[in-house]
Order: C-alpha cells, then sequence, then structure tokens
DNA sequence: AAAAATGATTGACTCAGACAACTAATTGAT
DNA sequence: ATCAATTAGTTGTCTGAGTCAATCATTTTT
C-alpha cells in the first residue's frame, strides 16, 4: 500500500538528518558538558521548575541514567533539589542561577551552531523553504495541537499557492485533470481583476502558520442583483475535522449578510461530501443538480442556496 | 542578520526530528545488532565492496570504534575481508551471502517501521507533502550533485506552483508586491484559455525531482505577425549558477524557430540583472526601454528582440 | 489494610565515542 | 633517491550512554 519510493526518500532522509544533526552536535564537545547533559539543562531552562520523571519521559531517556546526570549536574552546582512539594516521591529540581548561565551558554552556542551551519549558506527566499519545510513535516507527523485558527487575507504568493493546492488535492482525490486547474487559475484571476463594488472578500484560514483552507465571496456570475456566490472553498486534509471548513463558511455567510447581500449561492460536485455537510450545517439548501462532464470525469453539479 | 524565529524553528525541528530517528532506531533493538553495526552492515550492502575509511568518513564514525565493530562483524560471519588489491594499506570488506542476508533483514524491518510510524497514518495527499518537503530539505542543505536536467511539460498543479514561487521571489527579492501575482495569475490563465495555433508551449525545469524553473512561449500579443513572445522566464534561486536559465531560453528559441516564428521577444525588468545576461548571451538585442511604475516599485522595463 | 503503581536511586554490564600510540604502506618534496 | 608527512588500520584506555534488574519510600487503588 505505501509506496516503496516514499519509503526510500523517508529513509534517505532519515540517514541525511541523522549526520546534520551529529554535525550540529559536535560543537558541543567543546563545552564542558555531555550531550545528554546539555539536553537536560536545556529542559530545565524551558521548563522552569519539574522532576527527573517529566525529564526523562520528554527527553526519552532512561530513568537511572537522568538519575546520574543529575546528581552529576548537582554537584557541579548547576542544578539543585527543591525543597519536596506535595507528593514525597518525587524532588522537583531546577537551575540555579549558574546553572541558567550555563544553560544561556549552551543555547545560544546551539542557536549560532544552527544559524552558521544551516541558514546562514541560504538566501532568504531558501530559507524561507527551509523553515517552512520543517514546520510542514513537524505539524505532519505530530498530534495535532490545540492551537487557534485565524482567518486572513491571503499574501503575497498565496494565490498561487491557493491554485496549486487545490489542484493537486483534487487530482490525487477526486482523479481530476489539468482542465480543473486551468479553470480555477482564471477563477482566481477573474476574482483579482473584479471590482470591490458590490462586495467582495477572499479569506485564508491559517492554523500553526500553515494554510489550512480558504474560501472566497464575489457577487453572483450569473446570477440576479443582491445574489452572493460563496466560491473555491476547500481545506487542507491535514487539518480536516477541526472545523476550518465551518468557520470560513460562517464567516463569508455573514460576509455577505452584512454586506447587503439577500442570497448566497453556491456550486459544488456531489462528490465532495464533506463540503455538502459543511454547507448543510450552515443552512445551505440544494436548489438544483446538473450531470456534466469536466476535469475529466463523470460529475453531479449541485447549487446551493441560503436565503439571508 | 539571520532571524531568530527562524533559528528556533530550525532547533525545534532539530529536537523533534532527534525524537523521531531515536522512535525508529528502537525498532532495531530487537534485532542481534547495535546501531552502529546495522549502519555499517547497510552501508556495506548499499555499496557493494568498500574499505573501512570509506565506511567511517560516510557513517562519521571512529575508525577505532569502526575497527572493532569490523572485528565483530567478521567473526560473525556477516562480512569477510577481501584479498588486498592495488593499495596495500586499505583491506577491502564486502558482505558474505550471510551478511547480505542480514542486510536485507533489517533493511525490511527499518522500511516497515520507517512506513509504519511516518507514512501510513497520513492519507496519499499528505503523504506528498511529507516526501516533498523532505527531499527539498536535503536539496537545501546539501551540495548540488551533478544530476540531470530535464525540460518537461507542467504536472497538475504546477501551474499554480509557478505562480506561488515567482509571487514569493519577486516579493523577497524585489519587494514587488501583490499587483504582480494578480498579473501574472491572469497571464498563466490566459496561456492556459488560448488556442493552440500560432503555437505556443511551457516548459518546466526539473532538477533533482524538484522545479527548478520555467518558462513559455506564445505569440506575441501585441506584436505582428509571426513574432513569439517569451514570458515568465524564472530559476529558482537554489538551482541557480547551473545553467537552468540558458538552457529554457535555448529550448525556448529553437521552439520559436522550428514553429516558424519569425523572431522572439520578450519584456524583463532592468533589476533583473542575472535573466539579462541569459538573453544577451542568447543573442537577444535590446529594441527598447520604458520606465513605469508597478507591482509598487519603480522600474525599467526592456524589450529584447532576436531574429530568428 | 493489603496490593499495585510510581519516583528515585543504585549496581552491573555492554557498547559508543573520543583520544593517543603504534605499525605498515604510500605519497610528496626537495 | 631519500626523508618527512600522510593515510589505513589496529589496539589500549577511559568516560559516559544505554539497558536491565533490584531496592526503597511513598502514593494510589481496591
Amino acid at each position: 500500500m505505501t509506496d516503496p519510493a516514499d519509503v526510500a526518500q523517508v529513509r534517505a532522509f532519515n540517514r541525511f538528518y541523522t549526520r546534520i544533526i551529529g554535525l550540529l552536535d559536535e560543537g558541543m564537545h567543546k563545552t564542558m558538558h555531555s550531550l545528554s547533559e546539555a539536553r537536560v539543562i536545556y529542559e530545565l531552562s524551558k521548563d522552569g521548575v519539574t522532576t527527573g520523571a517529566q525529564v526523562a519521559v520528554t527527553l526519552n531517556m532512561d530513568r537511572g541514567q537522568l538519575s546520574r546526570i543529575m546528581s552529576r549536574l548537582v554537584d557541579q552546582g548547576l542544578i539543585a533539589n527543591l525543597p519536596r512539594s506535595g507528593d514525597a516521591r518525587s524532588t522537583p529540581v531546577g537551575l540555579t542561577p549558574e546553572g541558567r548561565a550555563v544553560a544561556a551558554r549552551l543555547n545560544a552556542m546551539s542557536d549560532a551552531a544552527a544559524a552558521e551551519t544551516l541558514l546562514d549558506p541560504l538566501d532568504p527566499f531558501e530559507r524561507r523553504d527551509l523553515v517552512g519545510s520543517m514546520r510542514r513535516i513537524s505539524a505532519l507527523l505530530s498530534e495535532p495541537e490545540d492551537n487557534t485558527l485565524v482567518l486572513r487575507a491571503p499574501r503575497v504568493g498565496e494565490i498561487g499557492w491557493l491554485i496549486h493546492r487545490q489542484a493537486l488535492l483534487y487530482h490525487l482525490e477526486q482523479g481530476w485533470n489539468g482542465e480543473f486547474e486551468t479553470l480555477i487559475t482564471r477563477i482566481y484571476a477573474d476574482y483579482e481583476a473584479s471590482s470591490s463594488t458590490p462586495p467582495k472578500h477572499i479569506w485564508v484560514a491559517e492554523f500553526e502558520g500553515e494554510v489550512a483552507g480558504s474560501v472566497f465571496v464575489v457577487p453572483a456570475e450569473d446570477g440576479e442583483e443582491g445574489t452572493a456566490q460563496l466560491r473555491m472553498l476547500y481545506v487542507e486534509p491535514m487539518f480536516r475535522g477541526r472545523g476550518v471548513g465551518g468557520r470560513l463558511v460562517a464567516e463569508a455567510v455573514s460576509f455577505a449578510r452584512i454586506s447587503g447581500y439577500r442570497r448566497i449561492m453556491l456550486w459544488t460536485q456531489d462528490c465532495l461530501a464533506s463540503a455538502r455537510s459543511i454547507y448543510q450545517k450552515a443552512g445551505f439548501v440544494l436548489a438544483k443538480e446538473e450531470r456534466h462532464h469536466s476535469f475529466g470525469a463523470d460529475l453531479n453539479g449541485q447549487y446551493w442556496v441560503l436565503e439571508l
């Protein structure tokens, strides 16, 4: 089921990045502290006061080893056991002032190493790519966090990004071909070119610094006066099931209402089930269905309408 | 100079991915071999016959340690010293048949671990993102390889990608605003919509699996009959200085010539110095200059022409 | 009140990682 | 052609990482 080429690429990256991390860690040999000690110090400087068990879990470290490392650090005067409070099994530990100084020094060294080795050789454009790719990998591989969803205007480059993502998404999920990309390129070009009266608006949903979805509202192209059209709603698979689509539609409907439109309609395909349920929940009702052949597929187009 | 937020993001990713790699390596404890042994076995299975020094360099491993690991593996009958050939200081080593069997087993285990832990939880769209991001990071951080440049037609999603990349690139490098993205969205939409006579063509340059640049040729919009226009030439910063632009322009010019155009022209801005030198080398001559204010900047537009 | 779970420490052992010393072969410089 | 420097590989030594099991005190569960 999983593409062997993907697996090979992932493993190649793991080997590659193992070397990168090793390279960065090498610089730490100049310090008086071993790598694990440095990690423990970093953990404590980040979290303030914790217990050994806490650190052992987050660093995935043997409790015994951790115990020894900590007693070494206590001997060096970098960390101190605080008076036991509450649960008398665990001893809260924290950095001493000297410990904090060491932590700051280690942090600065790590920052410098990361900057010099990884970021400085790149130009700003590449740097943006690097950081973006890293953020994306982290987001893909870690449990979704409960972060706040932001709706905002698109930034420079994001119109192209939206075209790219939707073309790719529906190509992979629905098998639609390049005609769809051609169509939406035109739709976005027209959006940008159109007058701002009657009112139009486009929203990008941002989650964890990534584009999570998008939608826009324009005056309906073939509708009567006073009808708005909701277009190009999409949600990134990565962020599905977190209410992004609902928020986007709600925002769009509320914008249409405030802007004086009397109805809002949209065109969608019945194969897009999750979108349909979002529209239903928002109060849209199915007005018309129409079979057509587009984007290399047999589709059932649906017109949904919501009276405002 | 380097953005502290970028550094923080990179370091966060390093910590994150250290954990991921640790997670994958944990599965290897079930085997009879230590992690370093497994790495050595993998290296040998990949490269066929090598020497200790080779392996020590690629795995960034102490020669002494490597020597001991290898003698351990020789004792286990997994690797064998081959007769010395040429340089008598180094002993070529290779896997025995049993060694190859073990290597295959370890490889299968690693594949399975990577697939189960990283890829399987993702849907195909996310998987593509993950692999793409990994490839990009590798490409950004490793020395450029001497790989072959491929010119091909754009794939689904790449029109949007080209818009995205160029809008972002010129925004960061030249400070151009969203007007530029609006313009090029329209240009690509028009390209897609236009008739295929007179001939047009679009090329994507692919390098190491990544889009490295692009260009297209269309009949000149306001020119006389028989004039082709070269448009939207761009090269990813990552792949600059490797002849991508030259190849794209050469291909475009040759296409225009073969298709019966008598001249080919283009419009560019004098602030785009590297593009200009590509045009000059390809034989274009400056025909006209024109100051204008576009994309939020004062620009000097240039028309270049090449008689075919 | 007894049993199970948890936090922390300690002992024992293997292997990783760094470094120095050494042999043997090869390369470079004069 | 010779001597010094370099390179491949081995071995000894030491510190610390990593794993496992045992132990003790303290909670939590039942």
